[in-house]
DNA sequence: GTCCAAACGAAACGCAGCGTTTCATAATGT
DNA sequence: ACATTATGAAACGCTGCGTTTCGTTTGGAC
């Protein structure tokens, strides 16, 4: 296999015919709408060639593999909501209203369908385990040890607090519930998943 | 497709030619082999044929797909390991052991790696979820539970602790760190876990 | 012992879908 | 004009699932 930029497009200096940039949108648009009805299993890229109205040649030169394909979807659907959380109202308050957008998006067919048909994945594709860490999760994480410090900061946390576990904790349960227990996802739970640290941080 | 009963050999009443039990052994024993080394990705049916020299019809009379044969071998490792925790050494050493073993269980190459593979298919494959949900995870759920009422009980733990969430504040952070973070599961991690849980319990 | 029903093995099939290859054609910078 | 690359169309090889068919085997029932 040709050594290939992941995750994304790549781009070359200058010479002979330019890429379209509508068809690598077009692309990307034909997964989303086929992800968020059958999810990564049934997105085939015979049926975003089709959908798109583009040759699989054309996919496979910038994408390696379907599941590669599925990230970047899985990046553009990510961007559309970097709003950061507002700490006005405390720190149970900027958590809760943080976890209760991430579980918006996990909740949708979109975002959730992708994560967990990518999951699997990340054991064995290390390209896709690194893509998704550092491009998804890393995020999340970030923004979650973000809120808590401000919390040890403002002293509504303890300042011994340990950081890495209060971060597991909190996201641990979530995708547990996404993906194996499969109880629902809902803003009462996060409550009480936010009550928990909390108690657990003072 | 025809009905039938999943996760394990049925049996019927009596005529004709009974089946030989020790077929089926040889099945599971040949797909605990393929699955050790590669996982659920590599687990093929043509290979589990060929390893157990049987022919591939006879896996399918007995298995409906290749995920529930998968879930078959899980459940038969999961039924060499059900020693119950003493409960002694108080709550939070219970709850440790209890933990730690079932890290070592999820970092086994195979039981790790049948979890790993099944996850993606428990939200497509409704019967493979139900399965696992009541076959597997209902079991530590249980054991977890009855640890920390057995800790109430003592007055280790505060009488109006709320169970749910403190299950999935130990079992939670447990799969993502296998399925998602790729953070080692270490017993030093446990030990953070155990202790954070039990401080929010108090 | 005969008969029946089901188990088993062997082989082939249809099908889907991945990722590749080949070739012709289109577009761009130099 | 020319080299260079993008794109489309079509076909290919391959793997692997789950099925079907058919001949053979094996045990229980009578």
């Amino acid at each position: 296999m040709k050594a290939r930029r992941l995750f994304h497009e790549y781009r070359r200096p200058s010479p002979g015919r330019p890429r379209r940039s509508s068809t690598g949108h077009a692309i990307l648009k034909a997964t989303r709408e086929i992800l968020g009805r059958s999810g990564v299993h049934g997105l085939t890229v015979e049926g975003v060639a089709a959908r798109s109205g583009v040759a699989k040649t054309t996919i496979y030169r910038r994408w390696r593999s379907k599941e590669d394909l599925a990230l970047a979807a899985l990046l553009e659907v990510i961007q559309e909501d970097p709003q950061p959380v507002r700490h006005t109202g405390g720190t149970r308050t900027a958590l809760s209203t943080y976890l209760g957008r991430l579980i918006d998006n996990l909740n949708s067919k979109l975002y959730g369908r992708i994560v967990r048909g990518l999951i699997s994945d990340l054991g064995i594709d290390v390209e896709l385990a690194r893509g998704f860490r550092e491009r998804v999760l890393a995020r999340r994480v970030a923004a979650v040890r973000e809120l808590l410090q401000r919390g040890i900061e403002r002293g509504e946390l303890r300042r011994d607090l340990d950081l890495g576990i209060a971060v597991d904790l909190l996201l641990g349960p979530i995708y547990y519930r996404l993906l194996i227990s499969g109880e629902p996802l809902s803003s009462a739970f996060i409550e009480r998943l936010v009550v928990a640290v909390m108690a657990y941080g003072r």
